[in-house]
DNA sequence: TTCGTGAGACGAACGCCGTTCGTGACACGA
DNA sequence: TCGTGTCACGAACGGCGTTCGTCTCACGAA
């Protein structure tokens, strides 16, 4: 990151702080993705980010117009990040697979960005409308109606969100370790001396919840939700 | 709400202030389910809630442990609001459907909440309990196995928060009026002024975000996962 | 070379927030 | 009558997003 070459002295010369950086809304970006995966979402804070550029919070306000723009174009990065594949129409649904299953790894990368990508109403970043007109024409290419792709690109695109959300919450909340620790404790001993007659099937199942990685159950609804869609092409 | 009868002479004689209320749990998340309602969720904090009840921010903690524990006993009890069916094991598919369209409907009404609830990682409420055991027992009666029972309650549980909090989120941004007004209408400029070569589907169907009311596009994913999950009954 | 200018960096402050602490009022059992 | 413990609450702390006004400084015109 830094550049430790001795500067020729006529460079030297006439700066007083030896290493002013420009100081873009990329480099503002970069640095808030940073601090997201280093300390989590609640860390991106404006004060947060400045501080990790070496200046004040007042500073970012003349490259992004809110904290609010500032989530949106680390979402927008995030998301851009992964890559597109060439449309197949012979191979629509394992590639629509596989570019959820990117999206899903993507989000869980940098936990808590999926909160942020369920905040975006209108998805207008220029990643996110490249990501949409793929999905689109992935559907398309399955055989659905437009208005079929219209629905089933939403309805899977917001269960990906969804469980990204939940599976990186669960996760960056794990990693903190005594709080969420005990109360999984908890629930275990609360499950288990709960009444098996008034709650048979809980009672039954709870042990499952601990099983099964986040993956496997994402890829369970997945594959319902792909082949339903499969079902309504023509 | 307020009881305008006069009171006793012998009621009013010991108590300087006139109406002290005795301050529990359960009223308090009465008032904060009702600013939640009328403001809106960010408008839940510990100074707002106070301020309905007349008394200072301080006074909250002896009840609630937390702004968060706040919200899950919100959470809870607007899901506890929905009316559980006796299960049916012939209409077990009717069944699951009305009840989650039930959650989706109570979500939806305190606009905000579905955030909260989708926060919650472990659901161990009363209420959620119950709900859970419910929708276990319906998808046991439709013939899934115990593995397939409890990652498909979890599909469709998550689904359905997701599609609230999505919806409800933007009837409550659309509520507030310019702001969110004029990014749509920006949308819809910034769409129709698209390079068609490049996003021909994105293009062909963006008349279609505007139309279709979030009730229709919910069914529409309900119905695939159901169908998803009837067919893996054995 | 000098000077005006305009963009960008930033210190300081405002008004919120969640939460804690210590005090004080008050009902109740001894 | 007198502890005593519970609970309401004023005051304060530290942190947040955001704004305002000032100051620096590179750069083009004269």
């Amino acid at each position: 990151m830094e550049d430790n070459q001795p500067r020729p002295p006529w460079q030297r010369s006439n700066q007083r702080k030896p290493a002013r950086v420009p100081l873009t809304q990329e480099l503002i970006v970069d640095t808030a993705l940073a601090v997201l995966a280093e300390e989590g979402i609640e860390a991106v804070t404006m004060r947060r980010v400045a501080q990790g550029l070496d200046t004040g919070p007042a500073s970012l306000y003349a490259h992004v117009s809110n904290k609010e723009e500032l989530h949106e174009l680390m979402a927008d990065r995030v998301l851009g990040e992964i890559p597109l594949p060439e449309v197949d129409p012979a191979a629509w649904r394992a590639q629509l697979k596989d570019l959820l299953s990117a999206q899903f790894a993507a989000l869980v990368r940098y936990p808590g960005i999926a909160r942020v990508v369920m905040a975006i109403m209108i998805p207008a970043g220029p990643n996110l409308l490249r990501l949409g007109e793929v999905m689109l024409a992935l559907l398309r290419a399955g055989g659905l109606s437009v208005r079929h792709a219209a629905f089933g690109c939403d309805v899977v695109g917001m269960y990906v969100k969804a469980f990204a959300q939940e599976s990186s919450e669960w996760r960056g909340g794990l990693a903190d370790r005594p709080e969420t620790k005990r109360r999984a404790e908890e629930l275990n001993a609360y499950l288990a001396a709960l009444p098996e007659h008034a709650f048979p099937h809980t009672v039954a199942v709870h042990e499952l919840f601990n099983e099964g990685t986040a993956r496997e159950r994402f890829e369970f609804g997945l594959d319902i939700l792909l082949d339903g869609l499969a079902a309504k092409a023509e």
